[in-house]
DNA sequence: TATATATTTGTGTTCGAGCACACTTTTTTT
DNA sequence: AAAAAAAGTGTGCTCGAACACAAATATATA
């Protein structure tokens, strides 16, 4: 179980070499006879040769700059917990020579992004982790990227591009099924559903599709059939909203559980008549004023992102990249939270 | 943000001195002169040295042994993913010379505990991460860990000692509630739930009073009062919980939920009437045979206690004390998660 | 004042990997 | 066969912290 700890010193005595001559081996340098590079080679794999980390990354001595590129916090609340999670692994890593700086961009400008983004690059990062919000701008990010060798990660949002190493983040497809299993089991016999988007911003579109999906999918295999309407709401005046909620329910008076697609589920439940506790609702994220709803009981369950550890686990995985060497996950899915008013203060840390 | 990274050299330099003074101040090894000592110590301070890790890593160049004492998956499944998280967390940390090793103890006998203890002890290691099923023998356990100077940590249960340092688990309290609210929201006006005590072997007696402790605690809190009937079924044999079942029924036919406090519930869902169908089911971990109870709709909701997670924590920490001279947390409650049929898959990872 | 003793300070080596450079051996060219 | 070029090999220094030991200075004793 404990095997020695085999150095290369060790194995130039064993081979009857120089540890220079092991070392070139290892790093497949050249200049290598083929006797002494057989010899060598068998060695290192009987022994399953694995160096110190600790000395190479002594010896190497390099700081790395790794930036990280999200949404401003200030301007949604969702992306607050990214920045704690970001400063952990942070603290982590500094001590192996990585540097972490966080660029903020607004969520619902484009312009921002670009701007920010531009200035990342006039940093030359050795790596950068980010939130591929606007789909265009960031495949011409990803794509300048790669040609100047700089290490992505993104996290959140996937965009489908080759330039990018890892994503992680949520099935959303999934997560959209998950809603559907809570509110079937909220009204069981109940067949009048909706699906609500809440989101005076676009950028999230294919998001919420994909959600609406995987919550229709769940429906759809059952026995019984059931009614699930879609309902768009890209209003941000609260009295527009209301408006808005009010014709929803007058037109479907029969809708009894509705599932929102966004982590503005505190809008429609505030926006609800006072009288009205017929409505079942599933929301997302844990923003404080989601809580709240929770905890009133106006919102019944949430799904929970985690959008610290995303941020967390994406400068991780660049983070030890960088120091040791260690093999970057082409994906990582989060597990599907489920949240209610009693299990909430857990996540939040 | 980037600060220069300062070296003992370097700090020799600004005070006028050589290395070796700097060394014996930042490790208070003495003899140095008061004038040295003040200058140095100021200098630490302004410019908030931090020792390289990496390179005080190499030249420590010691193995640190650290071994696990965990109950048989082979006995219990409950456990299985416990060793897939201490493989993790060992193969992260042998690269800084943590060697970790795994003992097994039967979970129902404190005899095997006993031996299994021992053996660990005979081993000399550095720390022992363990889970303390035995209360008395856990103590004196701990008691001889502390003489001998050996770190602890515990996972999954705690044990009222300040001989060890760390306890990593869950809130059983809150998981009560957490269970108490699923089974509110699923059975809406029903008055009449149960909780059902399954566990062939009396050790888990604390935990399972805890749970039904928080249980009550959040129906206590509501409005409408409930009423909640307590049930043990202490069998193993199949046909004697059946029987215990049946009886149960026949005495309460108004129950209509029942919280199962062990991870015994696919056994209550196996011995129900196949034609039942009123029982609302709320259980705890992730065992195959829960799993598959919640895909045929038999259990609701299942409580994850991760023990993964709390087991590859226990082991990082402690690797990360003797590694890197990290600080261990005292404690540390793991989120309580909820588990439905759609979104158990991201837990099994 | 000279010598012994205690206190303080400086120097040099080590940990393991990486890499530059010097050195040796083999092969090619004239 | 001698010279030049190429291929292969070995040596020694570096990264930063830790620590043993030597050296220098200060204080106490004869």
């Amino acid at each position: 179980m404990l095997k020695k700890k085999y150095t290369i010193a060790d194995i130039a005595t064993m081979a009857g070499v120089s540890k220079g001559t092991v070392d070139r081996v290892i790093h497949k340098r050249g200049k290598v006879s083929k006797k002494a590079h057989e010899k060598i080679t068998k060695i290192l794999k009987e022994i399953d040769y694995q160096p110190n980390l600790v000395a190479r990354n002594l010896k190497k001595n390099k700081t790395y700059r790794l930036l990280v590129l999200i949404p401003d916090p200030e301007k949604d609340p969702y992306w607050a917990p990214c920045l704690e999670g970001i400063n952990t692994a942070s603290q982590e890593f500094q001590a192996f020579g990585v540097m972490i700086e966080t660029f903020l961009f607004d969520p619902s400008s484009t312009r921002s992004f670009n701007a920010r983004s531009k200035e990342v690059l006039k940093n030359k990062p050795d790596g950068v982790v980010f939130v591929p919000l606007f789909y265009k701008e960031s495949l011409t990010f990803t794509e300048y990227c790669k040609k100047n060798s700089i290490t992505l990660a993104t996290f959140n949002s996937s965009i489908n591009s080759n330039n990018a190493r890892s994503f992680i983040g949520q099935d959303l497809h999934k997560s959209g099924r998950v809603a559907g299993g809570l509110l079937h089991m909220l009204l069981p016999g109940k067949k009048h559903l909706a699906v609500v988007h809440m989101d005076e911003i676009y950028q999230n579109a294919i998001h919420m599709q994909e959600k609406e999906k995987g919550f229709r999918d769940y429906f759809d295999g059952l026995e019984q059939k059931h009614q699930i309407i879609t309902h768009k709401i890209p209003e941000k005046d609260i009295r527009k909203i209301r408006k808005s909620v009010r014709g929803f329910l007058e037109t479907y008076p029969e809708v009894s559980g509705v599932f929102v697609t966004t982590s503005k589920a505190y809008l429609l439940a505030e926006a609800l008549p006072e009288t009205d506790t017929r409505i079942r609702l599933v929301g997302y994220d844990l923003i404080e004023k989601n809580l709240e709803c929770l905890d009133s009981g106006h919102i019944d369950f949430l799904i929970h992102q985690n959008p610290r550890q995303q941020a967390y686990l994406g400068v991780s995985y660049l983070s030890e990249y960088f120091a040791f060497d260690k093999k970057i996950p082409d994906n990582k899915l989060l597990p599907i939270d489920i949240i209610t008013a009693e299990n909430y203060t857990h996540y939040l840390e």
